[in-house]
DNA sequence: CGTACTATGTGCGATAGCGTCTATATAAAG
DNA sequence: CTTTATATAGACGCTATCGCACATAGTACG
């Protein structure tokens, strides 16, 4: 079901009966490129259970994560945004399923200045709010606090509270060293808030996560949420002013 | 002039007639809030002269420079994007004059859906495309490579090789220590790259400066370039394939 | 069962940037 | 001209992170 896609859920029937014939359903899987930098776009991908990140890559090699798109958003938004590729690399960083799109189709329905208009500016500009803070982030805070936020937003998009990921792989999301990780990973480890074993990591205490994170996740969650009230329970949506 | 701004400069004629009565020029003085973080926009502004920084803020006071905005752009894009705040603060890095647009006429164009919309789009496109390798800066290269970058950015947006700017605003820009600023500011002065005095950076020896610089500069710039062709002399522009 | 591989853990020295404090030079104000 | 504030400069030790080398522990596969 395309619905797993909140943001293609949140779409009107008459625009998913436009669209939902010509979404593929593909496999992903773990550490693949999507895009690499510079790619032209072809297709848009809606995660469902999957996770993908988006990196800057220089050519010596330094990278960092910039954003994460799950099953609330899209993967290609330098499509429909103009100018039909981006210096950015996107990689699954979770294996599972996305819904895809040739781009042609997306920016068809784009170009009629519907519902998805509003919906794809609304999801790019929390994409522009999700890398602000983490471009602080980057700068001021510890290690420890950005494994923190990653596994937390991380966790935030999948439907389980386990991640099939080896820290070598978060090292390059957080354009740290391995050994950075491992630390960090071992003292939340010893706290008793992940458990860790080969590419497997656990989270048992998730309120215990939040406080030892910095304040960067909470700033990228409460304006996300903001933002794009589809994520949110129907019954919180209307609670808002 | 409006068309001091090269966005609106990239309007047609029609547009313009339009959007032009609207539009008031305001002197930008240094170190002036245009928004904080969580207002609600009124006004998006066109800088003609001056040069707006957006900063990402966060409670503890960690701070850093998103991205900066000169006369090749507009201030305040959460207001068409969709949300109508943003959790950054946009300061005036160099004080000067902007064409200020109340926000329900850009709205209003905006929502005829012509061609302020692809531009406006291609413009925040740009903006995300100069974000990404400012994290990577961030988080991997020195001070001074990151101060060089930094020069070159305010440099291409305005008329002069003279910056009016302390130390202590350049630490806070980049979020890092003034002394960290000073270090790095007096080497640049020592290799003969810069003239600095009380307040007063002037670049000598651009070539030099842009090697020094890591490579961030000159991605943000050529894709820049790519996205904002409007920028780039008219001969230039039809050259590209 | 043993070998090869991959993921994780650990222990160095080196260093960039931080926090703090003090000093000097220039500009502004009285 | 004197005082005060501001901008730049330099010096201290401290800490997080890096780069590297190496040790261990699971896992995969012949």
């Amino acid at each position: 079901m395309p619905l797993k896609n909140h943001l293609l859920a949140a779409l009107s029937s008459e625009v998913q009966a436009r669209l939902f014939p010509k979404l593929e359903l593909v496999p992903l899987a773990l550490g693949k490129a999507l895009y690499e930098s510079g790619d032209v776009l072809t297709h848009v991908y809606f995660p469902t259970d999957s996770i993908v990140s988006l990196l800057s890559i220089m050519e010596s090699g330094a990278s960092a994560e910039i954003s994460i798109v799950g099953n609330e958003g899209l993967v290609g938004i330098a499509l429909f945004m103009g100018g039909e590729s981006t210096p950015s690399r996107a990689v699954v960083q979770s294996a599972g399923q996305a819904y895809r799109l040739p781009g042609q189709w997306l920016k068809e329905e784009f170009n009629r200045h519907g519902e998805i208009l509003q919906l794809l500016l609304r999801y790019t500009q929390s994409l522009l709010t999700q890398m602000a803070p983490t471009a602080v982030c980057n700068r001021h805070h510890s290690i420890e606090q950005q494994l923190c936020r990653w596994l937390l937003l991380s966790l935030d998009r999948l439907p389980t509270n386990r991640l099939t990921m080896t820290q070598e792989l978060i090292a390059n999301m957080l354009g740290v060293r391995r050994e950075g990780v491992t630390d960090a990973a071992g003292k939340l480890q010893r706290l008793g808030v992940v458990e860790y074993a080969r590419g497997q990591i656990t989270v048992v205490d998730r309120p215990q996560l939040e406080k030892l994170c910095c304040e960067c996740y909470a700033v990228v969650k409460k304006e996300t949420d903001r933002l794009l009230p589809y994520l949110l329970p129907s019954t919180a949506r209307h609670q808002h002013h």
